[in-house]
RNA sequence: AGGCACGUAGCUCAGGGGGAGAGCACUACCCUGACACGGUAGGGGUCAAGGGUUCAAAUCCCUUCGUGCCUACCA
């Protein structure tokens, strides 16, 4: 590969996928886990088994990827933990998606063999977002994979679950579910669709029991009206407040229930009465417990009433509706009926009305666990980024409610509790009990639910790395070093791993939560399949080039923002693959040079100086952004030195000395060349893998990969704080007459005389040194330096610091258009003048401001004071000339 | 409804109490021996509106308008 001609543009495809097998095949991802370098590690949040890589997941990843490979080329013991999640419910979905395409179900294979489905399915179709992480370039060690329902994981979730239960923080206890009583199963929150719906609030009057009248509830369910054990209304109403110990006379039963007073009633609202459902309404339930209800289950599993329904058992509840308002009417209890729109939740799948159904649920009481996470992030132990979540995770921390942790379907880990069929005794245990411990009887029956998926995700930290074994990895890499996070599962995933790290592990499970932006369509919405907007990152990847889009997305994570995706922003970061592949090329071309320059034989010219410098305070700089996890300040840092600074100036200077005849001037310039491009490929890395990789293997003096280098620090670069400020003055005599230049009109191929009348003699020396580059880059030739020069006849002339140059332009000079440049000049100045000049006769800033800033403020005014004198000469000079 | 963000150049976005910035797009001139995915120069913004704090506000505070997200959803 080495000294291999580069092709003219970058062609990514050529080098992504050999690179990563070289990566692979050399071991460079693996962790050591017996190593004394100080530890970095950062569990990857688990793609769902059943996922493709999309926007969300190439953002988190890159992020992570270029924590990982900065830190591993500042010299540490880097783990990034791989794996998969099993994702519960969307798993079991594709599964059962094929079945129903075979015009059969789950219920007709039966359990275990549909478990077994779901291990083939994963093991054919499981790999498919790792293959798409590995394209993304994600340094993982994947000798390390893990699988959320692997033997270890399995394990780790029952000791959890028992310890849990031990300890009295599991529970089983009855709950509201979102029941489809058409696919006879329970659906989560996400599964369920709510869709606006015409539908009806009916007011229905509940006549009192102990003297004459009625209240007026208004609800869209009569038919839970049967279920009822409360009418509660807000406390603060003043139309109800002598209803105190009142009873009301439930409809068509006539059975005597209470009137209760909440705050969660809206008093705006209907009637301002709201009848209490504690069995059929999730809210209803929750206000049930509060005031100690009774909950009556009158619909059951299939839709239908059941016999606490009275006269209506056996009826759909849909007609049961229908019977029970007519019934309403002809007693004389149904007052008003408005039409409504509501959003009703339907099952995803078969759109039936969802049911909320009492169930008995398993429970993880959460309170004592999360009053240590929150103490945890109030301690500083483990810190959010940026800050400002830290305010969301308290809030919700405070707000936690039980954790109900049992799913009703097949895919999962079963939870590890067995009933006694004979006396109904509950025993949980890590392994199946031969009897029960009540009884003895054998007669056992394990728990059919699951639980939950994020139970497992929630001991991910420990659990990849060998818990409840007490492994060398643990003592090594736990707590990890950072996490890397979307705000979205901040509660979901976030906060239950500091409380199960937090409980198990003693520690949290990391330093650092960083929490990055969301990627979303360029309307700002999220990015989904239902609404078609996706853009597919490996489509991307395909046409751009893996390190222009991961660099994009870097450059764009600015904290605590959404991304909208632009294409061209991405096309414009591929042209800066380009350009530094093409500076790498001009290094190249150029090593017949790379000669045999003995170190003391090595020039430093004022251009080489100032870069090297520069690199150096890049590389501060760079270190520092990555440390506070800005990721566009770095991606930004890079991105302006090597395209402004190390191609725009630099290399063009460095032409100078490559191409001229003296051969230690060209040695030494291609060692500075080499020196900082090969440091630029570095700070590079963490963003763009591939390309500076390919590069690096390229030059001639380089071993191994890039990825094992070592970080630049400014120590490493010669550094001289001067040729900042000569090399700005160099720069901007050169941008001066390039101004005229482009202002006028002088074609590129005309070369110019150039007079610079120079102010201070260190100034001039500058200059003088550096004629040849004032020469090449702005296109000049007889150049004269001197001192009160007069301004030369057909010349335009501009103002650098406090000296002027005189382009030459005989004949080619509009006076014109001169006169106007320098007329509009003067006007931007002045008004400049005036404003600082307003602020120096300002008191108050005077007397307040710093004193720096006020110095600053002078040596303004007293700048463009020169400037201006000498722009009004030159204008007058113009003045006297007729056309 | 509540909470949290955000309104900066035509577009996509940085910045965040003391000189309005970048990329793309646009204009002019250039295929100059790394790169036209390039070079040089240029045009373009009441930093949403109004008020306040301050010597100083795009930046901090308040209000309004607009946009987005997250919760909760009104029975």
């Amino acid at each position: 590969m080495k000294n291999e001609i580069m092709t003219k543009g970058y062609e990514p495809k050529d080098v992504e996928d050999r690179l990563y097998e070289y990566w692979e095949k050399n071991n460079l991802f693996v962790a050591d886990a017996r190593s004394d370098d100080d530890p970095f590690c950062i569990v990857i949040p688990p793609p769902n088994v059943t996922g493709t890589l999309h926007m969300g997941h190439a953002l988190n990843n890159t992020l992570q990827d270029i924590l990982c490979r900065y830190k591993r080329m500042k010299g540490y013991n880097v783990l990034w933990q791989p794996g998969t999640d099993h994702a519960g419910i969307a798993t079991q979905n594709v599964v059962e998606k094929d079945l129903t395409s075979k015009g059969t179900d789950r219920h007709a294979v039966g359990r275990e063999k549909f478990v077994g489905m779901v291990w083939e399915w994963r093991e054919k179709y499981g790999g498919l977002i790792i293959n798409q992480l590995k394209r993304l370039g994600c340094s993982c060690d994947w000798t390390r994979e893990r699988f959320t329902m692997d033997k270890g994981l399995s394990e780790a979730v029952r000791e959890v679950f028992v310890s849990l239960y031990e300890e009295g923080l599991i529970y089983r206890g009855d709950y509201i579910i979102n029941w489809c009583p058409r696919c006879h199963t329970a659906l989560a929150e996400l599964e369920v669709e709510h869709e606006e719906t015409e539908s009806h609030l009916y007011y229905i009057r509940y006549p009192f029991e102990k003297h004459d009248g009625h209240l007026v509830v208004a609800t869209t369910r009569p038919e839970t009206l049967l279920g009822d054990t409360a009418v509660a209304v807000n406390p603060e109403d003043k139309r109800y407040k002598d209803l105190s110990g009142a009873n009301v006379l439930l409809p068509v039963l006539n059975k005597p229930i209470p009137v209760i007073f909440d705050k969660y009633v809206d008093t705006e609202f209907g009637t301002g009465a709201l009848k209490i459902t504690p069995a059929h309404d999730p809210n209803d339930f929750e206000i049930g417990n509060i005031h100690k209800l009774e909950r009556i289950k009158v619909i059951d599993e299939d839709g239908k009433m059941n016999g606490q329904a009275g006269p209506y058992e056996g009826l759909d509840r849909f007609e049961c509706r229908k019977r029970i308002l007519d019934d309403l009417d002809e007693a004389g209890l149904l007052e008003k009926i408005e039409p409504y729109r509501n959003a009703i939740g339907h099952c995803y799948r078969c759109k039936t009305m969802i049911e909320p159904l009492l169930s008995k649920q398993w429970f993880v009481k959460v309170s004592p666990l999360a009053e240590e996470a929150m103490q945890a992030v109030k301690e500083g132990k483990t810190r959010i980024h940026p800050a400002n979540w830290e305010t969301v995770y308290f809030e919700w921390m405070k707000n936690i409610r039980d954790w109900c942790v049992s799913r009703q379907i097949w895919w999962g880990h079963r939870i590890p509790a067995w009933y006694c069929r004979e006396c109904g005794e509950v025993s949980v245990a890590k392994v199946e009990p031969s009897n029960c411990k009540a009884c003895q009887s054998d007669n056992l029956v394990q728990e059919t639910d699951v639980l939950d998926t994020w139970f497992s995700s929630a001991l991910w930290p420990f659990s990849t790395l060998g818990w409840p074994l007490l492994t060398r990895e643990l003592k090594t890499f736990y707590p990890t070093s950072a996490l890397v996070t979307g705000f979205d599962i901040l509660f979901f995933w976030v906060a239950r791993m500091m409380m199960m790290g937090l409980h198990f592990m003693g520690d949290v499970p990391f330093k650092d939560v960083y929490i990055h932006a969301l990627v979303r369509d360029a309307e700002g919405k999220k990015m989904s399949k239902s609404k078609g907007n996706v853009i597919d990152p490996l489509v991307i990847m395909d046409e751009f080039g893996t390190d222009a889009f991961r660099f994009t997305l870097a450059a764009m994570a600015a904290q605590g923002r959404d991304i909208k995706l632009s294409e061209e922003r991405i096309t414009g970061y591929r042209h800066f693959v380009n350009k530094l592949w093409n500076a790498a090329r001009l290094v190249l071309i150029n090593l017949d040079s790379k000669g045999n320059l003995k170190v003391n034989e090595r020039i430093y010219s004022l251009p080489d100086l100032w870069i090297l410098t520069r690199i150096g305070q890049v590389s501060e700089d760079f270190s520092r952004a990555i440390d506070e996890y800005r990721f566009n300040d770095a991606a930004g840092l890079c991105y302006d030195f090597v395209w402004h600074e190390f191609c725009d100036w630099y290399l063009e200077m460095a032409k100078q000395g490559l191409y001229g005849a003296d051969q230690t001037l060209r040695d030494s310039t291609m060692a500075t060349a080499q020196e900082v491009l090969t440091a630029a490929l570095k700070l590079l890395h963490p963003f763009m893998p591939f390309v500076t990789e390919e590069i690096w293997q390229k030059l001639p003096e380089t071993r191994g990969s890039i990825m094992t280098a070592k970080f630049p620090e400014p120590a490493d670069f010669a550094s001289d704080e001067d040729s900042i400020e000569k090399m700005g003055l160099l720069m901007g005599c050169i941008t001066g007459i390039r101004n005229i230049r482009g202002e006028m009109n002088i074609s590129p191929s005309t070369r110019v005389k150039v007079v610079l009348d120079v102010h201070q003699e260190d100034e001039a020396d500058v200059l003088r040194d550096n004629l040849g580059h004032i020469q090449a880059l702005a296109k000049a030739e007889e150049i004269t330096i001197g001192f009160g020069i007069p301004k030369p006849e057909g010349s335009a002339s501009v103002v650098f610091g406090h000296n002027q140059a005189h382009v030459v332009l005989k004949g080619l000079l509009d006076f014109e258009q001169e006169r106007e440049r320098i007329r509009k000049e003067i006007v931007k100045i002045e008004k400049d003048i005036s404003a600082s000049n307003k602020k120096l006769s300002n008191k108050g800033f005077l007397k307040k401001a710093p004193a720096e800033i006020v110095a600053k403020v002078r040596e303004k005014v007293e700048t463009l004071s020169i400037k201006l004198t000498k722009l009004n000469q030159n204008l007058s000079f113009f003045e006297a000339i007729d056309d």
